[in-house]
DNA sequence: ATTTATCCCCAAGCTTGAGC
DNA sequence: GCTCAAGCTTGGGGATAAAT
């Protein structure tokens, strides 16, 4: 016990000692002797003195307490005396107790009301609180009707009825007509009217006037519309519009400042340029584009704060991404493959079922049931977006500037992001690249502690859909019975510029349509429609048909790409994981995407290696579900992108006079090209077209004509495997072999020329 | 030419204190 | 303890300078 071991040195040290008089030394030694057993009896006494005193105070208390209980005893039995008499009181005077209490709260004695409404505004809380303690189901339950009650009196009309029956009359015999419209909704006219009415009479009741103006502010509207709107009572002013929009966004902001430390959380951030343009340049007015970053923060699914602690991550001490790899972690493992070809399977009976429903009802019980992997269940992501950036986050300074300003806005410091753990940050390709190259910047802030990269899978798929069109692209204009051009062009879809030598990559929506939508059911179909015999037709010295071998690699790539955006909408994610393993091997065969191939590799090889908690919770949030629906989910980046859409929408709206006026034009572009976009789909969802079948595309036809047209499209599965034998293969993710030898200064130069120390590097094999 | 920020004024509502 | 009015606070509107 220490209290013990204390007493024990304060006595040992009790000794005086006087250097001009030493002590006798036989004393000395029988005091020495004696000490031990001197010791332990003061040990003794301390404590039995201690245990007295304890034993006395706990008498103390006990009495006291006694005495308190004795006195609330008898004030209780005073009080219950007292209440006794008034109950007697009460009943002399013809009441019962709860007419009483009732009849009291609803007196209209002048003196007694106010009483009493004096109690309920001090004391109105306790007793609440009393009847709580008293009764909390009862409670429980009135306090929820109360509060439906209160969101159940949302109807404006229901209130004026009550209110004022006879000016509500009054408008509604003005303006309801005999017959009902069809087209109009008259009970929304008269409220709007009402609202109006209201906010004239007093200036502080203008909620929908508020909502109105948040509207206009939100659809781009202009200061002298709002002016008009303003001044015929329908809307607010523009400066309280403009005031209200700053109080919610301040409002929104101090929410999340509140959330980010209490849940954890993940970063996507995107940039977003605003083309300014002007009709004929100046000196001073020119054609520019505004470069900013626009960021969400998502609160991450399946994760308790804190979870994600920053030992986590290993540290990182080389400046390249170096990776522990083995000739297993090259290719997809044998279980990937097959769970691959299960899901291509599956997707190929489900898009037969698709296509005719009644065949899906008629063996409802006997469809498998898709082969799930690993599924993020089913929930709803909410998103806060952040203060757009005037930042070009496409730079290493830009990046390191976007973190500090999240970090700024989210109010966070060191301690508060050591709380919080790992933050996730997603991002396209170049942001995901871009943050890891920020990690090896030693001079600030070491961001790699608290970051972990987080490729979207948005662009991945744009990749992988730019990737099967470019491979099966064709040659324009070429006499090929079947390349993607020829299906473009036969269906007189816009012309689109595709394939590996040409200069723009080709558009995503289009390419991805003409893919998915369009060729692969109409494939498929048509490949239900014969029994495949034919085998390899390369092997041996036959005759290669090209087209034969091109179709049926696309079908083999389209359906990879179709079981991917299936895979992201359900949120299989395990599924996911399996075809990004595919695609790192076809993407290297294409020999053009080298970024995105070094991306997945470095990811899925980052994965396996992972912290497992970090891992369930990178994978849980690789998908967001803003909806709630079973197959809802979406990619994290496309969401960044959405919002990205609607902030230059409201963004330019608000931009200055030139750009305002383009806007507006190309806003009203969009709508009829989108109209047109849904027209085309519309017109061939279901393509009822016999080329295929004319051209006998699915089947092996040895001297097909028009077979020495068709440029043969690559088994990119076949060429992406093949990289791994070259030489540099994955030199990004390779320590350095190189190493410093010092070789000395040689004799025969100066040695006080600072430039002649030589050190050499070698190359050690 | 238009938006945005700021200042000033006004009206409504709330608080406080005097008078009854 | 109630009523009423003065004073204070808040929110809204309008004008105008600054910015784009």
């Amino acid at each position: 016990m220490p209290s013990k071991k204390r007493v024990h040195n304060e006595n040992a040290s009790f000794s005086f000692v006087t250097v001009s008089r030493a002590a006798p030394r036989r004393r000395l030694k029988a005091v020495f002797h004696d000490q031990e057993n001197l010791l332990a009896e003061q040990v003794r006494l301390v404590e039995e003195q201690r245990q007295t005193q304890a034993a006395a105070a706990q008498t103390a208390k006990v009495a006291q307490e006694e005495a308190v209980r004795a006195a609330e005893q008898s004030q209780c039995t005073e009080v219950n005396e007292r209440l006794n008499s008034l109950v007697r009181a009460v009943r002399s005077a013809q009441f019962t107790l709860p007419e009483f209490l009732l009849q009291l709260i609803q007196t209209n004695d002048r003196h007694l009301s106010s009483e009493i409404t004096c109690f309920l505004d001090y004391h109105g809380p306790q007793f609440l609180d009393l009847l709580y303690s008293r009764r909390p189901q009862l409670m429980q339950q009135y306090t929820l009707n109360a509060v439906r009650s209160m969101g159940e009196r949302e109807s404006i009309l229901e209130d004026c009825e009550r209110i004022a029956p006879t000016i509500c009359t009054l408008l509604r015999s003005i303006c309801m007509s005999a017959a009902p419209s069809e087209r109009r909704d008259q009970e929304l006219v008269l409220a709007t009217a009402i609202c109006m009415l209201v906010q004239a009479r007093s200036e502080r009741s203008n909620i929908s006037q508020s909502i109105l103006c948040i509207y206009l502010l939100a659809c781009g509207a202009s200061r002298s519309l709002f002016e008009v709107l303003h001044h015929a009572g329908l809307s607010s002013s523009y400066s309280k519009a403009v005031r209200d929009l700053r109080g919610l966004s301040k409002a929104r902001l101090e929410k999340i400042q509140a959330l980010v430390r209490e849940r954890p959380f993940m970063i996507v951030w995107d940039n977003l340029n605003i083309p300014f343009r002007v009709g004929e340049q100046r000196q001073d007015s020119k054609d520019h584009f505004d470069n900013g970053t626009t960021a969400t923060l998502i609160p991450l699914y399946g994760v308790s704060y804190g979870q994600l602690s920053l030992s986590m991550k290993t540290p990182r001490m080389a400046r390249l991404p170096l990776l522990q790899f083995e000739p297993g972690d090259l290719l997809p493992s044998p279980t990937q493959v097959q769970q691959l070809e299960d899901v291509m399977l599956w997707h190929i009976e489900d898009i037969l079922l698709a296509q005719f429903p009644k065949l899906r009802e008629r063996f409802q019980d006997r469809i498998a049931a898709f082969p799930h992997v690993k599924q993020i269940p089913v929930h709803k992501t909410e998103q806060h977006p952040l203060p757009a950036m005037h930042i070009d986050e496409s730079s290493l300074d830009g990046t390191m500037e976007v973190l500090d300003t999240i970090v700024n806005t989210l109010s966070l410091d060191s301690d508060s992001l050591k709380n919080h753990g790992v933050v996730i940050c997603a991002g396209d390709q170049l942001s995901v690249s871009l943050l890891d190259k920020v990690h090896d910047e030693k001079l600030t802030d070491n961001y790699s502690q608290w970051t972990e990269g987080q490729l979207g899978l948005f662009h991945v798929k744009i990749a992988g859909a730019r990737m099967v069109a470019n491979e099966y692209w064709g040659t324009a204009n070429s006499l090929s019975p079947w390349s993607l051009w020829k299906v473009n062009s036969l269906l007189a879809r816009k012309p689109l510029s595709a394939g590996w030598k040409a200069k723009a990559l080709p558009p995503f929506r289009p390419i991805w349509d003409l893919i998915i939508q369009i060729m692969l059911p109409a494939h498929i179909l048509d490949a239900y429609r014969r029994v495949q015999q034919d085998r390899d037709s390369a092997a041996g010295g036959k005759p290669r048909d090209i087209l034969y071998e091109n179709v049926r690699l696309f079908n083999r790539d389209s359906l990879i790409l179709h079981a991917f955006g299936q895979a992201v909408k359900h949120g299989e994610i395990g599924v996911v994981m399996t075809i990004l393993a595919h695609w790192m091997v076809m993407f290297r065969g294409t020999g053009r995407m080298p970024k995105y191939a070094d991306a997945l590799f470095e990811c899925l090889l980052k994965l396996k290696h992972m912290h497992p908690d970090l891992r369930e919770a990178f994978l849980l949030n690789w998908l967001v579900n803003l909806t709630s629906h079973p197959d809802g989910f979406k990619e994290v980046d496309l969401l960044q992108e959405h919002h990205n859409f609607w902030a230059k929408i409201i963004y330019n709206a608000k931009g200055s006079g030139r750009s305002w006026d383009w806007l507006g034009m190309i806003t009203v572009a969009i709508f009829a090209l989108r109209d047109v976009l849904r027209k085309v789909k519309e017109n061939y969802k279901t393509p009822h077209n016999d080329h295929l079948e004319r051209e006998r595309l699915h089947t092996f036809t040895a001297a097909r004509p028009g077979n020495e047209f068709a440029a043969p499209a690559r088994d990119l599965i076949t060429h992406g495997a093949m990289y791994a034998n070259t030489a540099r293969a994955f030199k990004t993710f390779r320590a350095d072999t190189r190493q410093t030898v010092n070789k000395g200064v040689p004799k025969d130069v100066d040695s006080n020329d600072p430039a002649a120390a030589n050190i050499s590097i070698t190359t050690k094999t």
